[in-house]
DNA sequence: AATTTTCTTTAGAACTATTCTAAACTATTG
DNA sequence: CAATAGTTTAGAATAGTTCTAAAGAAAATT
């Protein structure tokens, strides 16, 4: 299958840019993550993908995985729920509805919205990043 | 102790008014909670703190109490950290920077912030509430 | 003010998501 | 192809939080 072919080289030489071994376990990851358009994933739920198709990965190295590849700019991970944790696939930058009644994600364009009158930040600090999240219900 | 008594008995009635008994815990903790200005608490930081003030309370009850507070809008729930919940005694509406270094809050008005721009949200559902955690670290 | 009912607290167990450990394994290097 | 350095893994460990059921306290009822 040529197609596949080239993306996993082409995933290969991304992985290697940011110091990882491309190894069996991440380039499947990586084809689960990556093959689909923008996806909101927790590391069970990569887990249980993952196991439905047939890859044997621990949900260790999934944990592993995921923090690699975010730290790599592959993945962000986005914090709305105290109890899970999120990875998004869409690295652009853009923001997120939380749908709390679902557990669910849904991402808004990063040219829709803008957050204007921030202050300067604490002294002796940066901003890292702005994230906005929407809180909607049923009703 | 006048004003003890005074603050005791205005407590006291936000709670009756929540449907929540002014037992000794809960008015102990609201005196931690709210005799200072505004306060970001973890459950674990809230326990610590009624310890060292002699103040007999088992960390299921601050988990609780915390909870109820938020419930009747005593407290607002701040999700900034995958690890850990925080609780502000702010209720006003306003933003937040959070320092990744210190794991810290620090308040922004919320006259001076603005996030334009939000789409409709999705079918069914209805904004909650718009939450901006600005993201900063030392450098 | 004693009794009953309902709510609250508590210690400790249980749970959930996540991280750690150290041994086995695999990719890369020389 | 051996040596090295990085990776995976199962299972143990941890952290924060929730649950449980029994004891205790507040409110309602008598």
């Amino acid at each position: 299958m040529r197609k596949k072919f080239r993306e996993s080289a082409e995933t290969a030489s991304r992985l290697r840019k940011a110091g990882l071994r491309p190894t069996r376990q991440r380039l499947e990851l990586a084809g689960l993550l990556f093959r689909q358009g923008d996806r909101h994933l927790t590391a069970e739920s990569l887990h249980g993908e993952a196991e439905a198709s047939g890859i044997r990965v621990s949900l260790a190295t999934v944990y592993n995985t995921l923090h690699q590849f975010t730290d790599a700019g592959l993945l962000r991970q986005v914090v709305v729920d105290a109890a899970r944790s999120y990875f998004d696939t869409n690295t652009r930058e853009h923001q997120h509805f939380y749908c709390e009644d679902e557990n669910r994600l849904i991402d808004i364009p990063g040219d829709s919205i803008a957050v204007a009158g921030v202050p300067a930040p604490p002294k002796g600090t940066r901003i890292e990043r702005v994230d906005v999240v929407i809180r909607v219900r049923r009703g």
